[in-house]
DNA sequence: AATAGTTGCACAACCGATTGCGCATTCATA
DNA sequence: TATGAATGCGCAATCGGTTGTGCAACTATT
């Protein structure tokens, strides 16, 4: 490595240090000089210079002249829940491993800055664009397609691109399923098991509330429409729809189906603020947090598998589905102690 | 906006369809119009046109012909905690109001990863780096001053770039106070305060050590060597380490200074596998996460100041620093319920 | 009417890579 | 020794913007 530039480094100047030419220096760095019949002896020689000389593409005239920009793009909600950040970790990971460099932006679940963070994504003509969690992912696919720009929804599906989501249906009616598993076991009535959180114009909470339904109804069991409560995520939401609820009934719900950890935040706050003995009452959330998890060992939750929905996205980025609108639903799991044998209280 | 286009726009295309010429429709585009003398009526034409066609510059093309980026860089860590992923949130958020965008990586704590991300972002030409927590940031530094590009360090302190950290030692030492107030409070002996957590080759862990043992001081208390456990950030590090402590001692510590959220979910966890009560024994974190202060609301945490430390970053992104080693520090704060009065068991 | 200043725009040379093509050597074959 | 093929490399155009410079056409001044 050589002592600071004042200019960057150029193939040019490569060329001039090592008295050759620019397209053999750009055919040797960029790993075409076999099939440009460069000797090895010259490669060599401009390698070590290239390394001695601390130099680096500059992968702007690369995009240009390549028409590609070698980046992946993702458009996240938000990074501060276990979910989205390893949902970002992974994916930068997997880019990574391939030689591709990835970026995330994230966008608070606002369309503007949905919009305006896909606007920039584009112009830098990313080569694909994932995007998670939007709150209208068809919106950010036509950008993507008038723009001649592949793209991919994940978690939220969309009907203009191909979409990874988990399955919500399956995954809540199981998790419901241990909920009134354990009410069974621990001899509760079954009546009065909440849903709280998330948006009911979402199709992720949609399809939870149906799954929700149906593990009921397998059991011959009945939904009240008070029971089920998407409030959206936010915990200040999700305390105070918790506090109506119980104003309302009189008395704590049997059972909860917590929407997110985000609503789980609310849901706690409240039930300690009102000295509510945690363990009196069986819970349920659709995400997964370790350090809930360790707080609360009894606490049900799905684990989305993230690995897997990312491997898939990348599966198609590979080679693009025939269909063009597919949807792919991928199980996610209980973790931790579905049968709630007792711990510490 | 148009129908999807095989290719995309270029100033050329609207010079054509405006009857202009490339370097008008640049000039008009970029806003450097009212300098060139274009005609207000072609600068709305040529306006109008672009917006109707759907136009959006290609960065790469104007990045290699400004030689600048027009990206601000970072890297980081991790996402996956509220620390990290405020930092993430709050640096593409003011980055995005100024009309530039932000790219972060995040690198897993792995010197090769921080590298690699690093070389990744130089050959991008990132305008300014930032060194979120690297575990070298000199070396980052070096190659960053290698390339002829400025960088800077947040978290961790480098002695080769300017950096903005948390006030270390004193916020340990207020959070030390805290807990030994809250054990005269409850009469409690002081001895076995044990601090658990962090490593003892950082810069911040050993910071946070002397405000522990200042705190000590200034009451006349001395520390035992073997209350100082930095037995890294992992969660099963910290799980098995205060395991080793108890056995050691005989008995819990009486408090516990626990370095970070990450390793607090071990802590919390072996004492939840132990049967033993969260509520006999005084916690403090050096960290902040809302979902724990509900499950533990007398907890106390110290929640670093994320919106002013990024701040100071753009302020020296702004104009930099004359002392390019200058190394700010921003006092954290205690949330929640220092005075740890009972609120639910 | 001649001159100077202003207005409005286009030309063309970049930025740093990539890549189709062509030319000079060297080598093998007849 | 002549011919064709293979080897090794450089030329120059190109990607899509940016920007210094120049040149008409028009306006104001004397």
């Amino acid at each position: 490595m050589s002592i600071e530039q004042s200019r960057k480094l150029t193939i040019y100047d490569l060329a001039r240090l090592a008295k050759s030419s620019p397209s053999t220096v750009s055919a040797v760095l960029n790993g075409t000089w076999q099939q440009r019949r460069i000797s090895r002896k010259l490669a060599r020689r401009i390698l070590d210079l290239a390394e001695r000389e601390g130099y680096s593409t500059n992968m702007q005239a690369r995009a240009l002249r390549r028409d590609r920009s070698g980046i992946l793009g993702m458009i996240l909600p938000l990074y501060d829940n276990r979910y989205f950040s390893s949902i970002a970790q992974i994916f930068e990971a997997e880019a990574r491993r391939r030689g591709i460099f990835a970026i995330v932006s994230c966008t608070n679940r606002d369309p503007d800055q949905e919009r305006e963070a896909a606007r920039m994504m584009l112009a830098y003509r990313v080569e694909h664009l994932i995007c998670t969690g939007a709150t209208n992912p068809d919106v950010i696919a036509e950008m993507c397609s008038a723009a001649g720009i592949s793209s991919l929804n994940l978690d939220l599906p969309g009907t203009a691109a191909p979409s990874v989501i988990s399955a919500n249906r399956e995954g809540a009616r199981r998790l419901t399923d241990a909920l009134l598993d354990r009410l069974e076991a621990r001899k509760i009535d079954s009546t009065r098991v909440l849903f709280i959180g998330g948006r009911a114009e979402d199709h992720n909470t949609r399809e939870r509330i149906e799954g929700f339904r149906h593990a009921h109804e397998r059991r011959g069991l009945i939904t009240n429409p008070t029971d089920i409560v998407p409030c959206d995520y936010a915990a200040e939401k999700a305390q105070a729809a918790l506090e109506a609820y119980v104003d309302r009934e009189g008395r704590l719900p049997a059972a909860m189906f917590v929407n997110s950890t985000i609503s789980l935040e609310g849901i706690v706050r409240w039930l300690r603020l009102g000295g509510h003995n945690m363990n009196e009452i069986i819970m349920g959330c659709f995400d997964w947090d370790p350090l809930a998890a360790a707080f609360h060992p009894r606490l049900i939750m799905m684990r989305q598998d993230v690995p897997t929905m990312i491997a898939r996205l990348f599966d198609w980025i590979d080679t693009p589905p025939e269909d063009p609108t597919v949807r792919l639903e991928v199980m996610p799991e209980i973790v931790g102690n579905p049968m709630g044998n007792r711990v510490a209280e």
